[in-house]
DNA sequence: AAGGATACCTGAATGC
DNA sequence: TGCATTCAGGTATCCT
């Protein structure tokens, strides 16, 4: 479900209550999304810990807790990082309930369970591979045209599942991948390496414009996500081609079509974005 | 190195 | 109404 702009927006939105408060007990409900360590070393690391800050990179969660490990969740598909109230009913779908000093909850929900929740020692993050081998993330310092142009170089991929890998950039999801090559003109299906200077150039502003665009509007909400404190995102009501199979292009009313990537379902624009030309 | 299929899971939507 | 199939904001792994 979330990719980086629903996940920025979750912590953000739950920073201010969380950070500096304790977490004085864990709730193991769905114990499955735990994957390290064994639960009963899991819960022994993080009961008694204060939060210290909880961050973001790609789409993966971290919270630092003073002890000096870190809490990391990753939420995959349909999995959610809740701020509930003591008087407010957890969410039907929870896994673990994370109690915190103040009466309140931190609580991850997953209807699916593919999310993600693992403790780590600062020195142990490459145990977590797909946060260690993380690229650029976008609006950084980092993402510069000439870094797309260095990775795109020799990349026989579609640029679809080019920008999907989170080596490459991260954060992108299915949505946010549509959408910028919707606004930079190229068809899913062309190859990474063949892509010339002004198209990177558009490319590269359309990532950072859909990801700014999706931050600002509170991420996207289709069915499952929530930010951390149980609301929608309205993103959805301003995409180009995600999910509008069938219905006329903004900008030159062709019809949009719907094919599959990489396994992916994948929208655009047969005309705006075209294979030859 | 790349790309496909498969696996992990459940629920909602669609098809017959 | 019922039952089967397909698909979903993701990624790891195994195999050509």
């Amino acid at each position: 479900m979330p990719e980086m702009p629903e996940v920025e927006n979750i912590v953000r939105g739950i920073r201010k209550y969380i950070v500096n408060q304790k977490i004085v007990d864990i709730e193991i409900i769905k114990g499955d999304v735990i994957k390290y360590p064994e639960i009963k070393k899991y819960k022994e690391l993080l009961i008694g810990n204060s939060i210290k800050a909880i961050d973001r990179r790609g789409k993966y969660i971290i919270l630092k807790m003073d002890n000096g490990i870190l809490s990391v969740i990753h939420l995959r598909m349909t999995g959610k990082l809740l701020y509930t109230l003591q008087n407010q009913p957890i969410d039907k779908y929870s896994c673990v309930v994370f109690y915190l000093e103040d009466g309140n909850k931190l609580v991850y929900a997953d209807v699916r369970r593919l999310g993600t929740l693992e403790v780590v020692n600062t020195d142990e993050l490459s145990r977590i591979k797909g946060l260690y081998t993380l690229g650029a993330e976008p609006l950084s310092k980092e993402f510069t045209i000439e870094y797309l142009q260095n990775i795109l170089k020799g990349s026989k991929s579609k640029i679809k599942s080019f920008l999907l890998n989170q080596k490459n950039i991260a954060g992108l999801g299915n949505i946010y991948v549509d959408e910028a090559l919707f606004l930079s003109k190229i068809n899913p299906l062309r190859i990474a390496t063949s892509l010339n200077d002004m198209e990177i150039k558009r490319l590269h502003e359309a990532i950072n414009k859909v990801i700014s665009a999706g931050i600002e509007d509170g991420g996207t909400t289709f069915r499952d996500y929530r930010n951390g404190l149980g609301g929608k995102g309205s993103h959805q009501e301003h995409l180009y081609v995600y999910n509008r199979k069938g219905q006329p292009c903004r900008l030159c009313q062709t019809v949009i079509e719907k094919t599959t990537v990489g396994g992916r379902g994948t929208y655009y624009c047969p005309s705006c974005q075209r294979l030859d030309s």
